[in-house]
DNA sequence: AGCTGCCGTGACCATGTGGTCACGAGAGAT
DNA sequence: ATCTCTCGTGACCACATGGTCACGGCAGCT
């Protein structure tokens, strides 16, 4: 979508662009995003913005592909975990979110931000995208889901379903405000969540097996 | 906060007037809300909204307002319900928040909108008021928590967070799309929704409890 | 009929928006 | 030195926004 003029671009100028546009875009919504502070942000002059991409929606557009890219770039489907377990592979992908949602804030908080306008038309797009990326990661999953652990009644749809539920307000109570940043105490606090997080999910665990996993 | 005049006028033009408000909040966000819009959807000149209410904030704040007295009325604090067992009580708010959304889709939607803006002003104001009515409907629940149910370890309010981001999705999952008017065959839906969410209830109940309760 | 006072009107204002375009700086070629 | 061509500039445009205000209609009084 951007013209070969940007492309050719130095690299580190692409960045503040995209970089610009991403903070004004998460902080602002679509709409409500300034094409004005986007070229301040990035120190860039309005008419070149114009001539590197079509329209607003068109930087939008690939700045939401950049970020798409950044986001299935996180779950590598040749490395995804081996359990025997399901209940392993969900805290592994809740983990790479989180995990995720550290390294790359703005990337993320961008991506947040685009899930709470549902009428937007890339809305569909985006969370496919990223509901695609993580279906994909559990494919050998799906095949593998253990017969016979749940109570009757229950289907593995349900606990992933209150499980993403779970998780997402976990995401969102401890790490809503996140900084540009990386933390510098990153992997103490990655601990923290990793054990809060294995209470939460062992709640559910038990809730939906016939008998208890041994702890 | 309106003007005098505008609470003198007859019932039906103010409700004109809020509704076309509430609809334009809900659907665009506080800054996407166009006033021009409004006063054409309520049927009235742009001039006289501005002698009604102060600024557009003003009127936002009105309606916000509205909006809230209508939220805690549906939790009237005299039935609350009496309880042996927590998950009665969080079943009993979920329904009623549920049972809510479909008997005010508009008011709830303008709600849910809010809770999308976090960095608007009133947005804390208003998650305040929401949490407190639930809190204040649960005050006696406080106290009657029954100690030693709890698996070790596990803390209660562990527990209504778990519940309260399950029914969150459940809530988002199942009536996302609501129509204006209330659909017909109401009571049978909502009874289905009564069913499905006893299975996720039960699901947490299984798992926070030393010993399973009784079906 | 004439006067008064209030309510509602919509053209109008300043401001900010996404988007354009005539211009100029400067590098390379001759 | 001059020409050419590309890239970047920022004043500028039409438009939509929240908000204003001089005006007119009209009910009630004298």
């Amino acid at each position: 979508m951007p013209s070969p003029q940007f492309l050719n671009l130095p690299m580190e100028k692409q960045g503040q662009i995209v970089q610009a546009s991403l903070r004004e875009f998460a902080e602002n919504g679509y709409d409500r995003a300034s094409t004005n502070r986007i070229v301040e942000q990035a120190r860039i002059s309005k008419g070149v913005l114009f001539k590197y991409f079509e329209d607003k929606e068109s930087l939008f557009l690939y700045v939401v592909e950049i970020a798409l890219k950044a986001y299935v770039n996180a779950f590598p489907a040749e490395d995804a975990p081996s359990f025997d377990d399901p209940f392993h592979w969900l805290k592994e992908v809740t983990m790479r979110k989180i995990r995720f949602s550290q390294e790359h804030p703005l990337i993320y908080r961008f991506l947040v931000r685009i899930a709470k306008e549902p009428e937007h038309p890339v809305y569909a797009k985006v969370m496919d995208a990223i509901t695609a990326t993580t279906q994909q990661y559990m494919a050998q999953v799906a095949a593998l889901l253990p017969p016979g652990k749940l109570r009757d009644g229950l289907r593995w749809e349900q606990v992933f379903f209150i499980v993403e539920c779970m998780t997402r307000g976990f995401r969102e109570a401890y790490i809503s405000q996140i900084p540009d940043a990386v933390d510098e105490n990153f992997e103490a606090s990655f601990q923290r969540l990793h054990d809060e997080l294995d209470v939460y999910l062992d709640i559910i665990k038990r809730g939906v097996y016939k008998e208890v996993h041994q702890q």
